[in-house]
RNA sequence: GGGCCCAUAGCUCAGUGGUAGAGUGCCUCCUUUGCAAGGAGGAUGCCCUGGGUUCGAAUCCCAGUGGGUCCA
């Protein structure tokens, strides 16, 4: 059946007497030592052999597992690597978290551009996947941390010498299987037992043969080899239906889960068990989970009867309850009582170690990227611990296993998790006011809430429909919540698909061109080289140069071009945009120089000085706001300018003014040091090896070989230029931070002049605002307040005056108009005053039961009209009759009303008709 | 990176273009008293900032700032 069957034909399985078979159950391939064993042996087609029964000699804890693991492999010539870290952003752009250990080795290492740092290699690797978080607690097995144990061996084919970073075969199928059997052997299993499933592996472009190790029901390792790509042409079809072929290089991808080694070697109920036995302890005892010894016993059983279930979603593992409560004979309502609150220990367990993975590793909780599923992954952690009765502090069990797994940032970690649950609280807070209010509203109507309701509230507030309908049923309303609810939720977001920007490289014209030789790093101070023109292509405005060398440094890393002039000795022509395309430099200019002709080039020195300044003081500023704000800073971005540049880093927390003035003082030290800023171009390997992930702040550069920068302590890969000292830097000044999203500060500073020119800005301000108000800078502070106050008291002040001064003029009769209309009496007053003295009038006037009519010449004409019950008069009506007579409009409610219009001119007249228009609408 | 929501009294929030509100807290007085409480009266506001539309904007539009939230 499989295309690749002859792949699995393998030496070792003949020699070793293995025997190919196909279950009869699932039909799948396997190979096995058993001649009379039928099936393949993976659940559903058998059931969990060793819980209360391990298949290894010895019980081994999940460290003594790694380390036996290791160890043993590099007894058989591996070399052992440490473990990358589970955010895999930071060094590949296509995956956010690490999910097995051949990512660490992904992209650069497998297409064979780069090599491995070892080779061949073994590792145990932190990975996360988030794709089963609704099965973790329930199936027994089902873990979102775990470690991949792996072994790798990156081969080349023999006939292709040079080109890849790596040659010859190290091993490849028959080694792998073989060492997988004497693993297996060395731990005491019996290796007859032990079944090998052909399952062809097709993931991300690359494909291959590969083998799926089960032990008495538990599959224990996949072993891949990773030899295919995609390729229309290929002569494989495969799984996905994409055609692939053979590649030039091969590799050993192999995967074994550590946790399953450790609870094989067990042989406990669920894996949690195995893997962290105090953490479970502790949180039954914190919970009071107290069982009797039927039934523990009863939840023993259970365990087992699941591993023979195939459990893929949580619908399934509602319907399995059922079937495993059948099969032990009792209720699924007790069987239900007696297991949730132990899965959800067991998932808080797991959660907690996904936790302090991603907060160790520096991932930062927001409302993008990992930050937004570490938040929701603590949230769902923070849930689970309230309903199952959990009463620790959350920052005190991400720290249990922080701790077990031996990170050095702890009190960061901590931080994180108690700043986060701390918002969640306020969200969750907020969100009950108001699924209370709107609870009572439609409990009040007798509707159920509706379901475009639901979706608001979730959408944009964070309110699970669960907790809605929790709080609504307190009050006594129902909620309209479809069974769709999510997709529903998906659908809010659909937005019409955008065209495909389509990048309009296509530019050959310069794939004859050899690549431009780059001498800015050479010696980063020098402004003048001399060159050929190579070639020159006309643009839409200007021209590319193209060269055979220069210094001009091209845009990239976050750092504008370089400006200045390119000269023979007749002409010179402005060079005013730098780019590189496929490492040829292209020099917008306004003229065209010739090809052929030999040229000076100098480069606006000023320009880039400054720029120099700024590339150099941003790798300070974020060494001083690591220093000041924890281990976990990292760039999420950085722009460099010549008057000020910016820096975005990742924190949990806004940026104090003291921190903001803590970081200048760092960075200013830093300066004043005055140590040298030096570069180097190490293996990319080992300059991993030594400095880790934190180099590739800025991005992660191709090739090799990379260029570090060192200033002071910092080591950063960068391709800038920057100045020779700090303390050519000059000085640093902050000039604000901003929040650029959830979890990412925005620095932005200036360096050098620019750092005085933005203090003497500030200080303009200071000094303007200090001459304004007669007083000293320092005085400011203190005499704005006071004025603010005073303003803020004479407004009061104000108001009441107005209303004394109303209150006069209505009772004085202060020289209005006074008319019949019907039973009442109307005032018509002019006063020349704004709207809210004209209002303050007319109250005042129809507090005794008289309509007022107020006219203002102010800003045109404007009329506010009271008209008292009883009276019979609609003040809307008036008004909107006597601003029509001003070129405007005017209303409002029956007994108070304003209006008004441009025409002022016509005020008087529109006064003298309102006796007539008074009437006219009393009659109405 | 994208979408959505919010910003009004110390706090929590109403307020659909026409005189800025409620609850709570605060102050004063009264009643009662072991505490809690009850009654009456009072003070609170650049309605986030800046533009625009309008006779008129807390309200509508645009931009900014600050916060929240969902998704990839």
């Amino acid at each position: 059946m499989s295309a690749l069957e002859e792949e699995y034909r393998l030496d070792y399985f003949e020699e070793e007497g293995f025997e190919r078979k196909e279950c009869p159950s699932c039909g799948a391939h396997f190979w096995t030592r058993d001649h009379d064993r039928e099936t393949c042996g993976e659940p559903p087609c058998a059931e969990y052999e060793f819980v209360g029964d391990p298949g290894f000699d010895e019980p081994h804890s999940l460290e003594e597992m790694r380390e036996a693991y290791l160890s043993f492999f590099e007894d058989h010539g591996h070399e052992r690597i440490d473990p990358y870290p589970v955010a895999a952003e930071r060094w590949r752009e296509d995956m956010m978290l690490t999910i097995a250990s051949i990512a660490d080795f992904q992209p650069l290492v497998t297409s064979g551009e780069t090599p491995p740092p070892a080779n061949p290699l073994t590792i145990s690797q932190p990975c996360i996947r988030m794709q089963d978080i609704d099965n973790v607690g329930k199936t027994g097995r089902h873990t979102m941390a775990f470690e991949m144990m792996a072994h790798h061996a990156f081969n080349a084919r023999e006939d292709v010498e040079g080109e890849y970073a790596y040659e010859g075969e190290v091993y490849w199928k028959d080694r792998t299987v073989e060492l997988c059997d004497e693993l297996l052997e060395s731990m005491g299993a019996d290796i007859t037992e032990v079944t090998y499933i052909e399952d062809p592996w097709v993931g991300g472009g690359n494909a291959g043969p590969a083998i799926e190790v089960i032990y008495k029901g538990l599959e224990l390792a996949t072993l891949v080899f990773m030899c295919m790509e995609r390729d229309p042409e290929g002569e494989y079809e495969l799984k996905d239906g994409n055609r692939y072929s053979f590649m030039d290089t091969y590799v050993v991808d192999t995967g074994y889960g550590l946790e399953r080694w450790t609870w094989m070697s067990q042989g406990t109920p669920t894996v949690y068990e195995a893997v962290y036995p105090e953490m479970i302890a502790f949180l039954r005892e914190n919970a009071g989970i107290d069982h009797t010894e039927e039934e523990v016993d009863l939840v023993n059983r259970a365990a087992r009867l699941s591993g023979n279930l195939d459990i893929d979603d949580v619908d399934d593992v509602e319907a399995a309850r059922g079937e495993i409560a059948a099969e032990l004979g009792i209720d699924v309502a007790e069987l239900r009582e007696l297991v949730e609150p132990l899965e959800a220990i067991y998932a808080i367990a797991d959660h907690c170690r996904t936790l302090a993975y991603m907060f160790g590793d520096g991932i930062v909780p927001s409302n993008v990227e990992t930050g937004y599923l570490a938040r929701m992954v603590l949230r769902r952690t923070k849930r689970l611990c309230d309903t199952v009765g959990v009463d620790a502090p959350l920052d005190e069990l991400v720290d249990m296993q922080a701790e077990r797994l031996g990170y050095e940032n702890r009190d960061t970690i901590r931080d994180v998790v108690r700043s986060e649950v701390e918002k969640y609280r306020e969200t969750l807070e907020r969100g009950g006011r108001r699924v209370e209010a709107i609870a009572e509203e439609y409990a009040e109507r007798g509707e159920p809430i509706p379901t475009e309701e639901l979706l608001e509230l979730y959408d944009s507030h964070g309110i699970q429909p669960d907790m809605v309908a929790e709080i609504a049923g307190e009050v006594g309303a129902e909620v309209d919540r479809p069974d769709d609810f999510y997709s529903l939720v998906a659908a809010r977001h659909d937005t019409p698909e955008e065209a495909e920007a389509v990048e309009g490289s296509g530019d050959d014209r310069f794939d004859d061109l050899p690549e431009t030789e780059t001498l800015y790093y050479d010696d980063q101070q020098r402004t003048q080289f001399e060159a050929v023109v190579l070639d020159v292509f006309e643009r839409e405005e200007g021209y590319d140069v193209v060269l055979d060398q220069t210094m001009f440094y091209p845009e990239g890393g976050g750092q504008p071009a370089d400006h200045g002039t390119l000269s023979t000795d007749d002409a010179t022509v402005e060079v005013r945009d730098v780019q590189r395309e496929d490492g040829v430099v292209l020099h917008r200019t306004d003229g065209d120089l010739g090809k052929g002709e030999f040229v000076k080039g100098q480069i606006d020195v000023t320009r880039r000085r400054r720029l120099m300044r700024h590339h150099t003081a941003t790798h300070i500023v974020i060494h001083a706001a690591r220093e000041v704000l924890g281990e976990h800073i990292r760039q999420a971005g950085a722009q460099k300018g010549i008057d000020s540049s910016r820096i975005d880093v990742r924190h949990y927390d806004r940026i104090s003014r003291a921190e903001v003035k803590e970081i200048e003082g760092v960075a200013n030290e830093i300066v004043m040091d005055n140590t040298s800023v030096s570069q180097e171009w190490p293996h990319r390997n080992e300059a991993e090896a030594e400095h880790g992930f934190d180099l590739y702040q800025g991005g992660i550069p191709p090739g090799t070989n990379i260029r570090l920068i060192h200033v002071a302590e910092d080591v950063q890969a960068c391709g800038g230029t920057h100045v020779a000292r700090t303390g050519d830097v000059g000085a640093i000044k902050i000039r604000s931070t901003e929040r650029v999203q959830d979890g990412v500060e925005r620095l932005t500073f200036a360096a050098g002049d620019a750092a005085i020119s933005a203090t003497q800005e500030v200080e303009d301000a200071l000094y303007e605002a200090a001459e304004i108000l007669d007083v000293s800078p320092q005085e400011v502070p203190e005499t704005a307040d006071r004025f603010f106050e005073e303003w803020k008291a004479r407004g009061k002040e104000i108001d009441d005056l107005r209303e004394q001064l109303a209150a006069a003029r209505a009772g004085g009769g202060g020289g209005g108009e006074e008319v019949a209309v019907g039973e009442a009496t109307a005032v018509i007053q002019r006063i020349d005053a704004d709207m809210d003295e004209l209002q303050a009038t007319a109250n005042a006037v129809a507090e005794d039961g008289t309509i007022a009519v107020i006219g203002s010449a102010r800003d045109g004409a404007q009329f506010v009209v009271a008209a008292p019950e009883g009276t019979g008069v609609d003040a809307g009506e008036v008004v909107s009759e006597l601003a029509a007579r001003v070129g405007g409009g005017g209303g409002g409610p029956p007994d108070f009303a304003q209006g008004g219009g441009p025409d002022g001119e016509a005020l008087e007249e529109a006064l003298a008709d309102a006796p007539d228009v008074l009437r006219r609408v009393l009659n109405a």
